[in-house]
DNA sequence: TTGAGGGAAAGCGTCGACACAATGCCGGTT
DNA sequence: AACCGGCATTGTGTCGACGCTTTCCCTCAA
């Protein structure tokens, strides 16, 4: 494992866990002691983390990516496009295979199961499901929505009914596709995405005080 | 403008323009020596360019992306996608100032229009109407496949009445968003995209033995 | 006390060099 | 003549240092 590709994955590591938080400053001497790799990697993992969207150029400098509501908005509108995509592809393919898969991802979730463990498999459903499409670039464009969500996902206050609704749409959505219905699926997966959006816009809009009493930048709609 | 800016922006350019061949191989050092920047710069540049997917690592070094007609049927999946949602949008929004800007873009092409003109148009075309829609996300994800599609569409054979076609079929997609008719708009531009694609990829796919003897790296579907 | 100016410090852009790995070539051996 | 092993070459990964710009702070003067 090369120090470029280690630097890249602790720090986007610590950044969607938060470590790092939204709006923080970042120098490439602080990076370069903290991880012990010389500013060459440290410049390739920033370069990198930028087309993620994780890390923004500020004038002379890097700053970890703030909250943005309306950024938030505008993703849950490209994610609908691509999903939808993927998902109609996906219905058209008669791959059940790879539904169970994912069925038997979101079932490995129970009452028991840690936060950190239904946060991953909630962004990963999406993932893995456009991953059947077979698209490359639907796949990466899910993939990079997802990795763009993290972050405020994990900050959304989520009660135990609203975790239990977001499965319940994975499945009847798994459900969907696996009896070729496309129409529905695309349907139930829009109606998903807009909820979701819904309650993560609200739950960070009620929240930003406390966000930014954090430390965290909160980027109003 | 700092070096790295330079060495990416000449680089994207040679390669775009089939200065260096799809398929060929590239080292830092001759590129250190091409445009006389060391190799910080250089990397730094071919780090963006790797993510664009003009360039590829090669196991040791980097490789021009070849022209892949897989891939290009997944880009037109891709694009149908994105371009479609942003056409909704954008016939939604009621901005008639933005389409008239468009329209006079395509009306500066006439018989004595050079073909790099035409070209870039035509590329131009697309994510202009993909800007109007106001999503950063949308517009982003059209630019990046106009960007892989450049290098196939300059190498596609086209006779006077395929780009008159093309013409044709921007302004009719245009009139539909201008009287905010989003389902023709989305309907035509799908079919566009489509037989887009289908002249693409045959022309490519008739002309790869010539292709290869200039040198291309043609992947087939 | 306040403002301005200068100097020090911080930080990025860039560079040249060294280390390590892979590849190809050349010579010796069978 | 063919094969194998070692050496040279090539090329990336990484590093430390220098230069220049910007920013911050401290001091001095009004």
């Amino acid at each position: 494992m090369s120090q470029m590709q280690n630097v890249e994955r602790q720090l986007r590591e610590m950044i969607l866990g938060l470590e790092i938080g939204p709006g923080e400053r970042l120098t490439e001497r602080w990076i370069e002691s903290r991880f012990g790799a010389s500013r060459t990697p440290v410049r390739a993992a920033l370069l990198r983390l930028e087309t993620e969207g994780l890390i923004a150029r500020d004038g002379r400098g890097w700053t970890v990516a703030p909250i943005n509501l309306a950024e938030l908005g505008q993703i849950a509108v490209y994610r609908e496009a691509v999903e939808v995509a993927a998902v109609r592809l996906t219905a058209a393919l008669d791959d059940r295979g790879g539904i169970d898969v994912i069925a038997a991802m979101l079932d490995s979730c129970d009452a028991e199961t840690p936060r950190e463990e239904w946060h991953r498999v909630g962004l990963d459903f999406h993932i893995e499901l456009a991953r059947l499409s077979g698209n490359e670039f639907l796949l990466r464009a899910v993939r990079d929505a997802m990795t763009r969500l993290s972050r405020a996902r994990w900050l959304e206050v989520r009660d135990e009914k609203a975790l239990g609704r977001a499965w319940a749409e994975h499945h009847a959505i798994l459900a969907a596709v696996r009896s070729a219905d496309a129409e529905a699926a695309a349907r139930l997966l829009s109606a998903h995405i807009a909820g979701s959006r819904d309650r993560l816009v609200t739950s960070l809009h009620d929240d930003r005080r406390g966000l930014r009493a954090r430390g965290f930048a909160v980027v109003a709609a």
